[in-house]
DNA sequence: GCAAATAACGTTAGCGCTAACGTTCTTGCC
DNA sequence: GGCAAGAACGTTAGCGCTAACGTTATTTGC
C-alpha cells in the first residue's frame, strides 16, 4: 500500500504540462485567468499523474486554510448534531470545511480544544454555549477571526451570538404547567456546574416558580451530562419517593423525559393525569413516544444555518458584525401534559 | 476584534527568548533535547507574546499533519457517534486529531469527501462501509496511508478492516424468530441502494428465510436512510395492511423499530403476542422503551477503539497490517419478542 | 590523560504552495 | 498608426516551520 515514490507536486504537473507552477495553481482555482484549453490540459495532466492538491501548503502561503472550527459538548446528541448539520449544509460549496471537536461539557476541555484548533489557523470559530475559562476567552478574543457563540445568550458576548434564552425556556414551561392547573412542580437534571445551559433552564424554571409563589425545592440531580434516558428513569423514582404528590415535572432534555415517562409506565403512574411530564429539545422520540411528550423546540438546525450565514457574511467583507435576532423557543404541546392529538 | 498587528511567529519568540528558532521548535515537542530552564523560559516567553503554534506550517515541513480523516454516513446517528467517540477517546493524547465528514449514505458524496480530505494530507483514513466508487477506491489505494474500513466485512478490503457481518446479523434474527415459533416474518427498511449495510442486513434476513423454507417477500421500503422513527411507524402500517397475518418483524435500526412499536400501541396490536418487533444497533431507546425492544449489539464504540489501536500500530512502526478479528454481533433478547425481565 | 560519547544548542535548506509583480501578445478604438 | 487596456501567462520571494546536519562544551570509560 505504501508507495515509496514520492507523490507528484504542482511543479511536476507544471513540467509535464509544459507550463509554470503558477499557471497550474491558477488552473485549480475558480476565477483565475487561464485559457480554457490550458486549464483542461493541466487538469488532465494532474489526473494522469495522480496529483493531489495540498491544502496545507496552500493555506500556509495564502493564509486561508478553509477551516471553520466547531466545538460541541457531546457528539452523541441529536440536538447539537442538527446544528452541525445545518452549519455544514449551508457551508457546502464554499470551500469551507468543518473541524469538529467535543468538550464533554467541560470548560477546561473546551479550552484545550480551542487551543488545539487555533494551531490549525481556522478562519472562524463556532462555540456551543457562552461560558468559558478566562484563558479560553482571552485566546478567542485575540484570535482575530469571527467567533460565534451559539445555544445561549451570553450577557457579555465575545463577538457574535446565534442563540436563545435557556432560562426563558424553563420559565415558559412553568407557565404551561400552571395554566394546566398544576402547582407542585419538579425539575430533573442540571445539577452539576458542567452543563451551563441545562443549569440556565433550571434557573429559569426556579425563577418561574418563585414568581408564581410556588415551592421551588423539588429539584432532582440526574447524573453527569449528557443525562441519559436511564438516568431520567432513576431520577423520576427519586422524585416520586421524595415528593410523592408532585403533579408535573420538567426534564432537562427529551431523553431524560422519555426515561422518566417509561418509568411512570412501569410504576403505574398515569401520565398526564397523575403526573405531567415535559422535556426539552424536540427530539424525535418525544413526538413518537406513547404518550407523546410535551417539549420545547429550539430550532437546532436553524442555529447552524444562521451561524453559517454569519460566517459567510463576515468572511466576504469584514463588515461590522450584524447581530442576528435571538431565536425564540417554541412550546410543543403534547399528550404527556394534557395536549390532545398525537 | 481583528488585530492589525500580525501575530508573532516562532522567530519572534526565539528573538525574545534569546535562542534560535530551532530551539523554540524543540521546546514545543516532547522528547527533544532542550534543557529544562531553557524550555521554561521559551514557553513563558511564548505565552507572554501570545504566540500560537502553527500546525499547518509544521505539517508542511515535517510531513506529519496529525490528521486522521473519518467519514460516517450520518452525523445524526448514535451508532456512528459511538464509534467516533471510541476513536477519539483512544486517540486522545497522541496528538492525532479527527477530521470528520459525513456522506449522507451516498458513495459519490463519499468520493467527494475523500478527495477533499486527501488534500489535507491525513496520516490515516477511516471509512464506514466497504463499498466505494471505483475512483474513490483508486484514490485510497494510492494514498500511501493506512486505510481502515469499518462497520462491514468487505470481500476485497482496501487495507485493514474493523467490522462485522451485517448479513449475519439479519440471519441471526431470523433464527431467533423461528425459535420463538414465528414463521411469517417481515423486514422494514433497507430498500434503496444507498445504505449498503442496511441492505446487507436485509439480504442476510432473506437468506435466513430461504434457508428455513419461509416466505421471503414481506419486505417494506421505509424511505431514504437514515430511516427515522416516523418512517418506521409508517412502514409498520404498510406492512400490516399488506400482510395482516405477519407474526414478527425486524427493522433496519432501533429507531425505526421504536417507531413501529409505538404504531402497534396506537393500533392496538399486542407486542409481542400478536406481533414481535426487533431492531438493530442497541440504541438506548430500545432498552428503556415499554416494552423493551429486542435488538442486536454491534459494539459500536469498540469498533472505534480497535480502529484507533490499528492506526496507532501502523503509525508507530510501518509493520504489516495485523488483521483484527471480526467482531461478533450479539443478540439482546428483550420483551418485544418475548424476552423476560426489563 | 585522551579519544569517544553525549547534551544542548545553532545553521542551512527546503516542505508545496501563492501574492504580487513582471512580461508578452493580442485587441479595440479614434 | 499609435497607444491604452486587457488576457494569459512567467518570475521572484516568501508563508512558518522542521530535518539533517554542524558546533561547542561537558562528561565518561579505561
Amino acid at each position: 500500500m505504501t508507495r515509496p515514490a514520492k507523490p507528484p507536486t504542482m511543479a511536476d504537473v507544471a513540467k509535464a504540462a509544459g507550463v509554470s507552477p503558477m499557471t497550474v495553481s491558477r488552473a485549480f482555482k475558480r476565477d483565475a485567468s487561464v485559457s480554457e484549453p490550458t486549464r483542461r490540459t493541466i487538469l488532465e495532466t494532474a489526473e494522469r499523474l495522480g496529483y493531489i492538491f495540498d491544502s496545507m501548503a496552500a493555506g500556509l502561503s495564502s493564509r486561508r486554510t478553509g477551516f471553520v472550527a466547531v466545538t460541541i459538548p457531546s457528539i452523541n446528541n441529536a440536538n447539537f448534531a442538527d446544528t452541525v448539520r445545518g452549519l455544514v449544509e449551508n457551508l457546502r460549496g464554499t470551500g469551507l470545511q468543518i473541524l469538529l471537536g467535543y468538550t464533554d461539557y467541560d470548560m477546561h476541555e473546551e479550552e484545550r480544544l480551542v487551543e488545539q484548533f487555533l494551531t490549525r489557523r481556522p478562519e472562524a470559530m463556532v462555540l456551543t454555549g457562552g461560558k468559558h475559562t478566562p484563558r479560553c476567552r482571552h485566546l478567542l478574543e485575540k484570535a482575530g477571526i469571527p467567533i460565534i457563540e451559539t445555544w445561549d445568550l451570553p450577557a457579555d458576548p465575545i463577538d457574535q451570538v446565534v442563540g436563545f434564552s435557556n432560562a426563558d425556556a424553563g420559565r415558559m414551561m412553568v407557565r404551561h404547567f400552571v395554566e394546566r392547573g398544576c402547582s407542585r412542580l419538579g425539575f430533573i437534571g442540571g445539577d452539576t456546574t458542567r452543563d451551563t445551559r441545562g443549569l440556565d433552564r433550571r434557573r429559569g424554571f426556579v425563577d418561574g416558580l418563585n414568581e408564581a409563589g410556588l415551592d421551588a425545592t423539588r429539584l432532582v440531580a440526574a447524573g453527569l451530562p449528557p443525562v441519559s434516558m436511564r438516568e431520567g428513569a432513576q431520577a423520576l423514582r427519586d422524585l416520586i419517593e421524595r415528593w410523592p404528590d408532585t403533579e408535573a415535572v420538567m426534564c432537562v432534555s427529551d431523553l431524560s423525559a422519555f426515561g422518566a415517562l417509561t418509568e411512570c409506565l412501569r410504576m403505574g403512574i398515569a401520565v398526564p393525569d397523575r403526573l405531567a411530564v415535559a422535556g426539552f429539545g424536540a427530539y424525535e422520540v418525544s413526538e413518537l413516544s406513547v404518550p407523546s411528550i410535551t417539549t420545547i423546540d429550539v430550532h437546532a438546525e436553524r442555529i447552524g444555518a444562521e451561524t453559517a450565514a454569519c460566517i459567510l457574511g463576515r468572511l466576504d467583507d469584514a463588515a461590522a458584525p450584524g447581530i442576528p435576532e435571538p431565536l425564540v423557543p417554541r412550546l410543543l404541546l403534547r399528550q404527556s401534559t394534557g395536549g390532545v392529538g398525537n
